[in-house]
RNA sequence: GGGGGCGUGGUGUAGUGGUUAACACGCCGGCCUGUCAAGCCGGAGAUCGCGGGUUCGAUACCCGUCGCUCCCGCCA
């Protein structure tokens, strides 16, 4: 090794000591007689000292030393002068005096600093990535990573799970996301496709008798790009035979705590992670995938609404639709401009208008429906909200979904705003008993609301015949501070009730064949009772280390167009490419 | 596919319908033997993303376009 020692790793007890160091210069401190340079390696940062009257050619040397040079230094570890220690510095009281500075490499100025933390704008900093992963907060996001996922490794290793690999060319279906294509050169007009999830495959795994699988699994998406959605991102794919749902809701909690205690930034806002009912998580957050830190709570008021003056509100509720409000503290003071800011939001998740009451602070209301409600009306709806003067009451009445998705947004964005969430900790929660069906109808049949293999709630299956909208699955997703971080469910294993489920969202034994022939196959050879979930590695660690994307978390991400700025991938192709895949361009490009 | 935001020396920002586009950091040179965001002195560095339009005059206003980003749709 070119080194003898890291750069975080000196202490007193190596004083005296002759080591060896290399690195990086993070800064180089030139004070005449004397340099100082503070050298990085991933470890850490040691000072170095080089005196002019020590050596002059390890002098000369240092003279010419810049910024991010690669450099080997052997000297010996001192204790710094009486008054001159760093506390900062983990290695702040002692520094390394050089007997010889070895040049390994010069480097060009970086174009931004790699020796602070500062805003630096993406497409710049993506482009040199290498440099970017280079500064202590990046490498310290991506060692959170490799902590978790060593973590979820050894955890998983102890309660008997094994690890395995499975295709990343695989078969492409049409249900659900849109494919990544691989078109085969031996086997002229077909097509590979990259796995959304092995999940497939991993029931596969159940019906051979692996019992408990897991893998740490790319998975690949070909639809648009978010904060929180890569093209390509990880899984911690697992699988488990002979389980119950709780088994799995408890088995994950414990690792999930684990992981925290071992690698977050962040601890847990709370030690149990509370389970909701999609039905109340809808209800009570709008959402789900609830941000359970504040509240700003969704209150119904359907039926005071019903008796008011106020057409659309009436007219709401006779079609069977709800009037839902946030009071959100403290803001009957904001500016027509600031209710305009949130009517948008608002709109933008589907809402027509953004009706409003503001319970003014000097006693009395405005807001112009305010006028449609008698005062019993209104002290009604203000007990029900909990609401005082100063409170800003905001409305929504539409389909419960628009209710849900525009005053959910609103109570996110008040959130932030007001500061009510307790930013620096992670909220987790359980969201069960997802229905089995969309509830609107396509074509004439139901939509699987996760996917045609999760299993009904066992004393729900009865109902699939009187009344499948109502069936209730043993669907379940774990949510933290407003993401969803997994989602699983016990599988259908059983081939009647499989066959019932086809029948009902349309699917015919043709199509199952085509794209699940080997699937419904296995299921006939001995399939045992078996469910699984998939935590998203990314979001996760994202969450853990305090950052507001999961493109901080992974080394090599692309951008929200899909490309990757360093490499400029994706890229043309030669024509024999092409035709070695027996493809050609729709048209001219 | 739709909507919002951003784009000014290497980096981060300021700025204005009108003379030479300002500041900090960085960079280059000089001084300096105890600094640690070193300090002091000097210097270089910007066709204000690109194209078009309005105007006597555009970095600024308008349109288009490209790039980055956030959101809706989409993501079983």
């Amino acid at each position: 090794m070119l080194k003898s020692h890291n750069c975080g790793q000196l202490r007193e007890e190596h004083i005296n000591q002759t080591v060896t160091l290399a690195g990086w210069v993070n800064r180089r401190r030139d004070m005449g007689g004397v340099i100082f340079i503070d050298l990085r390696d991933r470890d850490g940062i040691t000072q170095v000292v080089i005196n002019a009257g020590h050596s002059q050619a390890t002098f000369d040397t240092a003279e010419q030393i810049r910024n991010e040079y690669v450099l080997q230094i052997k000297g010996t570890v001192g204790r710094r002068p009486e008054g001159q220690e760093n506390a900062e510095m983990t290695t702040g009281d002692i520094e390394v005096t050089a007997d010889e500075v070895t040049i390994l490499n010069k480097a060009k100025t970086p174009p931004f600093a790699i020796n602070r933390d500062h805003n630096v704008d993406e497409t710049v900093r993506l482009k040199y990535r290498y440099l970017d992963l280079r500064r202590q907060k990046m490498q310290s996001n991506l060692i959170i990573r490799h902590k978790a996922i060593k973590f979820i490794r050894d955890f998983l290793d102890e309660r008997g799970f094994i690890e395995i690999e499975t295709p990343i060319l695989f078969k492409s279906t049409p249900e659900g996301a849109r494919d990544y294509l691989v078109p085969s050169r031996v086997q002229p007009g077909k097509f590979y496709a990259l796995p959304q999830s092995p999940q497939q495959l991993k029931q596969l795994l159940m019906v051979a008798g692996y019992e408990r699988y897991f893998q740490i699994a790319r998975c690949f998406r070909d639809e648009d790009l978010r904060a929180d959605r890569q093209p390509e991102f990880t899984q911690l794919d697992m699988e488990i035979s002979f389980v119950e749902r709780d088994d799995i809701l408890n088995l994950i909690e414990e690792l999930m705590k684990g992981m925290i205690k071992t690698a977050s930034r962040l601890p847990l806002a709370w030690d149990e992670f509370p389970r909701l009912s999609y039905h109340e998580a809808m209800e009570r957050f709008g959402s789900d995938k609830p941000d359970l830190r504040f509240g700003l709570e969704l209150t119904d008021l359907s039926d005071i609404a019903a008796e008011s003056g106020f057409k659309v509100f009436t007219d709401t509720v006779k079609a069977g639709n709800p009037v839902k409000a946030i009071c959100v503290p403290g803001a009957a003071s904001y500016s027509r401009k600031q209710i305009d800011d949130l009517e948008a939001i608002a709109k933008a998740n589907g809402a027509k208008g953004m009706p409003w009451i503001m319970l003014k602070q000097e006693g009395g209301v405005k807001g112009f429906i305010s006028k449609f409600f008698s005062d019993e009306q209104m002290n009604a709806i203000i007990e029900r909200m909990d609401a005082k003067a100063g409170d800003l009451l905001l409305f929504a009445s539409d389909s419960k979904w628009v209710v849900y998705a525009a005053l959910g947004a609103l109570r996110t964005e008040m959130g932030t705003r007001l500061g009510l969430k307790d930013t620096g900790t992670l909220g987790f929660c359980w969201i069960v008993d997802f229905p089995l069906f969309e509830e609107n109808l396509e074509n004439g049949f139901y939509a699987p609301s996760h996917h045609m293999f999760t299993a009904p709630k066992p004393d729900h299956i009865p109902m699939l015949d009187s009344d499948p909208a109502s069936v209730l699955s043993d669907q379940y997703d774990l949510a933290c501070n407003g993401f969803e971080v997994a989602g699983g469910s016990i599988r259908i294993h059983e081939r009647g009730l499989q066959r019932k489920i086809m029948e009902l969202i349309g699917f015919s034994i043709e199509e199952a064949k085509e794209q699940f022939g080997h699937l419904l196959e296995a299921f006939e050879y001995g399939a045992p009772p078996h469910g699984g979930i998939a935590p998203g590695i990314d979001r996760l660690v994202a969450l853990m280390a305090g950052e507001p994307n999961i493109r901080e978390v992974m080394a090599f991400p692309k951008t929200a167009q899909a490309t990757d700025l360093m490499s400029e991938s994706p890229s043309f192709v030669a024509q024999q490419q092409w035709d070695d895949l027996h493809i050609q361009p729709a048209k001219a490009m």
